[in-house]
DNA sequence: GCATATCGTGGCAGCGCTAACATCAACATG
DNA sequence: CATGTTGATGTTAGCGCTGCCACGATATGC
């Protein structure tokens, strides 16, 4: 952007000139570099205001060998929850100081993981964040010789490559350990698509806590995260006598589920208890409200932001070594009204 | 990325040794200069491979004083429509061989638009696309002596900035025509926020369509575009007796009504018809599934960048002066059952 | 009082690339 | 055969910035 009215925006030297120094001392106070006079560095900043001067990023790069630019590897879909996560990456990005480019990922696969981080590594970004939940995303994540700082998004926790994700075994125990609690003694279960990492949590936290309880699971069913997959889930499960729970890999399937029952005269809850799993904006207006696992987003963005930091600041000379944030965010249970004890 | 088990990652200059050529015409073949011998082109490709070149996009655009990464603002939400439009642009970018690197609009108002183009700005950027559905951001955009190549998207069509937007208007005369065309004397509307773009398409596509068929517009409702505010909406039209349909501003608004009706038992489509507004992925699993106008965020995403590149192109000595797309999107009705004559 | 550590500053080199000009052969023109 | 013309290449300068080293000027040691 040039300088209003000017023809060709302000450069470091021009700063330095009216400042009286060298475009060394401008770049040191700039870089907060610990010895310049304090009269000195208020002289160049103020002809940094007055020439308006932005320093030029690319030459910033080129010349120190770093960038202040993040790239996010993102998933080519509008789902809640990639979609949240790269927000909460933008904002906390942006608050470290950060830009953030980002790429989709057309085949969930090696090669289309492999172009996507080329396309970023063409951008010289100084650490990528890769929001991978299926398990092919993450096994070629896992699989590649990367030559970046890399932090992933609900990837397999203990890799080489760190890794934030909300706890999904924690979340499915909630779910289920809240129909128990009501009194169900059956509680099925749709799950996401089975190549997603958080589909197998939550298929081991339902598993786990029916197992802690002495109770057998019930056949497990498998949806595609739509709510087309939950409407035709609960058609079969409408053709049943033995359902009275049903816990819901994510609220679009909750809602398909919801309909396909309504459709066929079976009550949520007074026949049916439903739980979801994201907590999307709409849960909350659902016939009826949907009782669900929320998971914080905002709170994943910070902390792959923060391991990321960390990662790029290790390859540094003077790291100093920040502490590795904890890598499982904490769901919580928000207990709306599609859930009830059973009858009888 | 370094190439595979080597210490430092080749630079134009390895490959140029390698191919017995200088620098430059290595420069030259990656530029598809005319003027380089196809056997020298070949020599310089085979070595770019065998040492697993690839160029250092910071270099290159310090040199050439342009970069190949267009910057979108977007705005910080997870709504349908923003989001999808940023998939859109996102694709079409990566096609065109450009990044993209985005920045969200954390407050909607002059100052936010600032600081967010000028992240952008201190990226480098080649252009920028501006998502900016809310008449605050689109005037701010409009006010800003901005020195890169700017495209909004759903802004006012007509000024500086060249704009792409789905064509309201004719969307919501599509939702007003099939009502009408049902039978229906009376559509009510729930607009979305007044100081959304969008929303001023809509109503006035509603009014028109009802002038033109002579019938007198009930008063207008607005919304949020958040379910809720489709359930406070539909809970105050449960209480009339006129009400036999609803135009709503968008699909999640149309859910939160149905909600409303459902629980003051007024069947949708036999005693309300409802016609939403974006087509969401769950609008056809609704109870009942949702009539809705689609709007193609694609097309709205390759016609930005096309027109972006226009401008960018415009501003070199050599552009080919390639056509302005076509700045209005046609959105389509999508019948599903949520709408039916009016009874008696 | 002089040698020595420290601070503030400038100079120089170079990051990896492109633009502009210079060069040199091969060919066409009068 | 001298002269222009073209095509293919090399050479030289930067683009705007940071890293490193050197320099003079104070502050500190004995």
């Amino acid at each position: 952007m040039r300088p209003t009215s000017q023809g060709r925006a302000a450069v470091m030297n021009d700063v330095a000139r009216l400042a009286g120094v060298s475009h060394q001392t401008v770049s040191r106070v700039l870089n907060q570099h610990p010895s310049v006079s304090p009269a000195t560095r208020e002289r160049v900043l103020e002809a940094v205001r007055q020439l308006n001067y932005r320093p030029n990023a690319m030459a910033r790069g080129l010349a120190g060998r770093r960038s202040r630019v993040i790239g996010v590897v993102s998933f080519d879909t509008i789902l809640y929850g990639p979609a949240s996560t790269l927000l909460g990456i933008e904002r906390a990005a942006r608050a470290a100081g950060y830009g953030v480019s980002i790429v989709t990922l057309e085949q969930v696969d090696h090669s289309g993981m492999v172009s996507a981080l080329e396309a970023l590594a063409d951008q010289s970004v100084a650490g990528v964040v890769v929001i991978a939940p299926q398990t092919a995303a993450a096994a070629a994540l896992h699989s590649l010789p990367l030559g970046v700082a890399a932090v992933a998004v609900e990837a397999v926790v203990g890799g080489e490559i760190p890794a934030i994700s909300v706890d999904q075994v924690t979340g499915a125990r909630l779910a289920v350990q809240h129909l128990l609690g009501l009194g169900h003694r059956k509680v099925w279960h749709l799950s996401g698509p089975r190549d997603w990492l958080e589909t197998h949590g939550r298929i081991e936290g339902w598993r786990g806590t029916l197992e802690d309880a002495g109770l057998p699971a019930p056949p497990l069913m498998t949806g595609d995260w739509s709510a087309r997959s939950g409407y035709q889930a609960g058609l079969e499960l409408a053709r049943r006598d033995d359902v009275t729970a049903v816990f819901a890999g994510n609220d679009q399937m909750a809602l398909g589920m919801m309909r396909a029952f309504h459709e066929h005269g079976i009550r949520v809850p007074d026949d049916v208890s439903i739980v979801g799993f994201d907590d999307i904006p709409e849960a909350e207006f659902l016939s009826p409200p949907l009782t669900t696992i929320r998971q914080d987003f905002d709170e994943v963005g910070r902390r792959c932001i923060a391991a990321l930091l960390r990662a790029i600041e290790a390859d540094l000379p003077e790291g100093p070594d920040r502490p590795a944030p904890d890598p499982h965010v904490a769901p919580t249970l928000v207990l709306r009204r599609s859930t009830a004890a059973p009858k009888g």
